[in-house]
DNA sequence: TTGTAAGCGTTATCAT
DNA sequence: ATGATAACGCTTACAA
């Protein structure tokens, strides 16, 4: 094949000018008689005319293209949170690029500058250097995956951890558990302090005591959970259920549990959070606090869609999603010795 | 701000020809002498200009967009691939689009007329029902993700399963295994004969017969395994491992056995395929082969790149990534009684 | 209802 | 070594 048909060449074949193709191809139906129209969409599809994107693009300055940046795309949370984006993207006609910063800050920023020369229409970005000025300096639209304080110009959506912690205990305490472990994720030098204050707020409405000892820090893995886990062991009395941060965390819970021969659910419950696929693989499988990934994404480019079409003129949004607790096997009622 | 820089405004500033601009940002360092070159650097760095890549792109047909298709993002298997796919592709200055059919034939199908539309430059595919045909009609370079035998035109990358399912025998075998079943995955109605063909192999080469009753087919989910290992353990004599077509399968059977309260692996051992993240999560964790996703990407990135780069002169390519064995708790020597 | 013509920001072809 | 100028394929005032 030699050159892909131009709008120019559909409008010779049918006999009329470029502008009249031009308002057919964008659906214009005011301004062409219903014959014309016929006669260029037959000529379009003799042809086998495809618009020209790029230029298009030039005219128009967009792209229909969107970028979406996350920082590791091996963990399983974010495949799910693109389906919804691509789901909802692509209703409206727009491609979605990936752009995975594998946690590299320098990457992330060469993002955003490939974001301005490719002339993107949006950016979807669950942040970690860049900081809100970098995000508003591209001029493009943008929404913010995650809760953040930090980009609050920005729209917003993530779950709701308070809310998915406070359910989370209370079911624990419904099974007759008082002494909770709480193993705190850690990322660098940053906690999310979210699940901390779901603790505490749940504390405080149990009319319980805060018992700092039952809070651990530890790394974001399955090494951080089996630490947390032998640390929280050595403790007396010893806490009868343990929430994990996330549930890599909480896989990590288990395998030690397993190794030490401590029996799941019988001698202590284990949650997790997030609902990752390999929650439900475990043995037993794993009690945990689901995230609506799907959800969050689909929304987040609701979102963008919205912005896109409305420029700057709306305040920003702050979208929290709720969460649903998945029953196991890895929580049981508390027996008393 | 108002308007982005353009090549124009560069010019002016250093004094010089749109022309001139152009050679420096696309190093043409032969036709430029050095100081014109510096003075048009430092106009660049003063208005902080970013080429407009759609406007080049109407100009040279080329997008440094690719697009990566695949069937099933949420499948831990892809993020992987897609990682070395995209560290690959920054290296020469190349986004990635991903295009996720979610096993839906007619989003794939427009997968490609996107991808005409935009000009990308490249595609990287799994496909799952587009032709050969439909690949070659988009004229646009291709490489295609895994070894399949109706699309010999194009280049292709895939890992070696025949040789991976023959390691993991030879590998049972040494710890005394004979009696070894093997669960194959269907996905709709095909059935993936290269597990089974190195399997045939394997016997052959140990001088030993073929037991039709070893081999079940499956669904490729840990359903599929729990039913699977259910069959196994009606034989007798009862196999001593198990080797499952993948890790999810493999998940299967282990949640089986331990609810039959059988031993694995003093009693039975297990072996999967692929190395996904949760293999290394199960209890016990799961003994596999791997297959070398990231590597599998970054090849095919590199195929990519040279096909874009040398036009339809070379002749199709077929490249075979080994695998590799990882030994974890699920499988033990044979106990005899 | 339809057409003319001027861009959009680059690169490529010739000159100089 | 540098520059003027014509594309690239489309959209969009503005005319008719």
């Amino acid at each position: 094949m030699k050159h892909r048909p131009t709008i120019w060449d559909v409008a010779r074949y049918a006999g009329v000018s470029k502008t009249t193709v031009s308002r057919v191809l964008n659906g214009d139906i005011e301004h062409v008689r219903e014959t014309t129209r016929q006669k260029v969409l037959a000529a379009i599809e003799a042809l086998g005319y495809e618009r020209n994107e790029l230029a298009r693009g030039l005219r128009t300055r967009s792209t229909q293209i969107i970028m979406l940046a996350i920082p590791d795309i091996t963990n399983p949370f974010w495949p799910e949170v693109a389906r919804g984006v691509q789901d909802r993207m692509e209703e409206e006609g727009y491609s979605v690029v990936f752009a995975n910063s594998d946690w590299q800050g320098h990457r992330e920023r060469e993002f955003l500058r490939m974001a301005r020369r490719q002339h993107f229409d949006g950016i979807l970005i669950n942040p970690i250097q860049v900081s809100q000025d970098d995000l508003l300096s591209t001029g493009i639209p943008t929404v913010i995956l995650g809760l953040r304080e930090a980009y609050t110009n920005f729209d917003m959506v993530g779950s709701d951890t308070v809310g998915a912690t406070i359910s989370a205990l209370e079911y624990l305490a419904s099974l007759g558990h008082e002494h909770i472990g709480l193993l705190l994720g850690k990322h660098a030098n940053r906690i999310s302090t979210s699940r901390l204050d779901g603790y505490k707020q749940f504390l405080r409405s149990q009319g319980l005591p805060f018992d700092p000892a039952l809070v651990i820090e530890v790394p974001f893995s399955q090494a951080g959970g089996r630490e947390g886990v032998r640390r929280l062991l050595d403790l007396s009395p010893r806490p009868t259920a343990v929430l994990a941060a996330n549930d890599i965390i909480a896989i990590g819970v288990l395998q030690a549990l397993h190794e030490a021969n401590i029996r799941v659910p019988e001698e202590i419950s284990v949650m997790g959070m997030d609902d990752i696929p390999a929650a439900a693989m475990t043995i037993p499988p794993l009690t945990t606090i689901a995230k609506q990934k799907y959800r969050l994404g689909y929304r987040a480019a609701s979102l963008l869609l919205e912005r896109i079409g409305a420029g700057s003129g709306l305040i920003s949004r702050r979208e929290v999603i709720p969460c649903n607790i998945i029953i196991r096997k890895s929580t049981g009622p508390v027996r008393y010795r």
